[in-house]
DNA sequence: GGATCCTGACTGACTGTTCAGTCTATGGCG
DNA sequence: CGCCATAGACTGAACAGTCAGTCAGGATCC
């Protein structure tokens, strides 16, 4: 029993070691430019043991792909359980989409999202899993604003569409910033997404506790 | 004289061609699944004539890109001609950049744009293009939001950012629609976008010219 | 006849995948 | 308890296919 255990545990450490480690490589260099060889080597194994374990090097990466998208949308909902305001919820939503760079180790880092997309768009099975995450993604901001209309903080309005809006143009944003557009920096985006989130809400401005600035 | 000019056009021609077959290539299959040999193949020649125009692999694969990129913008650009009110030049600028599908030959296959990105976000010279071709897209919004100032049909703005907000949005939503999302059809992403431009810039809602529906 | 355009044949490097077999540990069996 | 059979984890070495890029020379046009 224990050695069942055992041996399962060992297994199931190695996949997470090989997916977490072939994210972090998508991430660097590039979905294709990736070699199963380099994951083989962060995790001090051997190329053949890479495929004893995803049998295929497509395999690998697509579900690496996965498991990164997915890591990082848990990691937020785990967040947002800090509070309950809407106002610093949807701060939360843009501090943790928006995060200046790419120290956030293995939860979002944005070159994955690029080659994830790539990907998608021309290999049916990664399109479907992208969605339905993309559906989870949506569905928590709904959830959120929802939870700021039952409060009475803002008025009734088109969640979905919100939520659509919203997402999108977050997603928007953080291509220009990944992509260090020289006029969209990370503060600008965050005040952008921000602003246009508390107009189409109608949130009034928020009352900063300190206001030095004129 | 004649020669030399016959000689620049077939090796101009030639490059065309070449642009032209790799940015197809590219948006259908994805950069890195690009062969110089199917590029040669659709223009009949020589994989060996391709290398002889463009030295290297890399090097037509971005000067694809790239040339996909600028024929988009010049078309734009040229189509914005066509009329002068606000609203029918944010529907144009929403009209070509959320086209159906593919039909739309080499302008701007989406499978492209993601390929853009991504090679963008690894390699300097790409980005350094992307954040030029994107600060020209930019310019057109503001200079249509501008000259709708200038003509009165709104009220003065900071038209920068709101061609950074808006120019993202689309970009977000191109992203939901080109994967097919489930919830974001093209119509939809119409809807939010001019929505949001409309409400944004105070635009009253259109009159339609034949208003049948209550 | 010289420049430009062009090609077929080749190669050298790379890399995903296979395979035969090693090592370890477990669990049963006498 | 000691021994063996079995399975899972793992690897080194080789294989096989792919492709970007080279090269020596042919065609074409002025």
């Amino acid at each position: 029993m224990a050695a069942r255990e055992t041996g399962d545990a060992v297994a199931d450490v190695r996949r997470d070691q090989m997916l977490a480690a072939a994210a972090t490589l998508i991430a660097e260099r590039g979905f294709s430019d990736t070699r199963i060889a380099d994951v083989a080597e962060r995790v001090g194994a051997s190329p053949a043991l890479v495929i004893y374990y995803f049998g295929t090097k497509d395999s690998l990466l697509t579900e690496a792909l996965r498991w990164s998208e997915r890591s990082f949308y848990t990691a937020t909902e785990e967040m947002l359980r800090t509070t309950t305001k809407l106002r610093d919820r949807l701060q939360i939503l843009v501090e943790w989409t928006l995060v200046p760079d790419k120290q956030t180790a293995l939860t979002g880092d944005w070159g994955l999202w690029f080659d994830l997309w790539a990907q998608a768009f021309r290999h049916p099975e990664v399109k479907k899993d992208r969605a339905e995450l993309d559906a989870q993604w949506r569905d928590l901001i709904m959830r959120v604003i929802q939870a700021g209309v039952d409060a009475g903080e803002i008025e009734p309005l088109d969640v979905e569409t919100f939520a659509i809006m919203w997402g999108s143009l977050l997603d928007g944003l953080v291509v220009q910033v990944a992509l260090d557009d020289p006029v969209v920096n990370v503060d600008r985006a965050r005040a952008i997404v921000l602003g246009v989130a508390h107009k189409e809400l109608g949130l009034v401005a928020p009352r900063r506790r300190v206001a030095r600035k004129s």
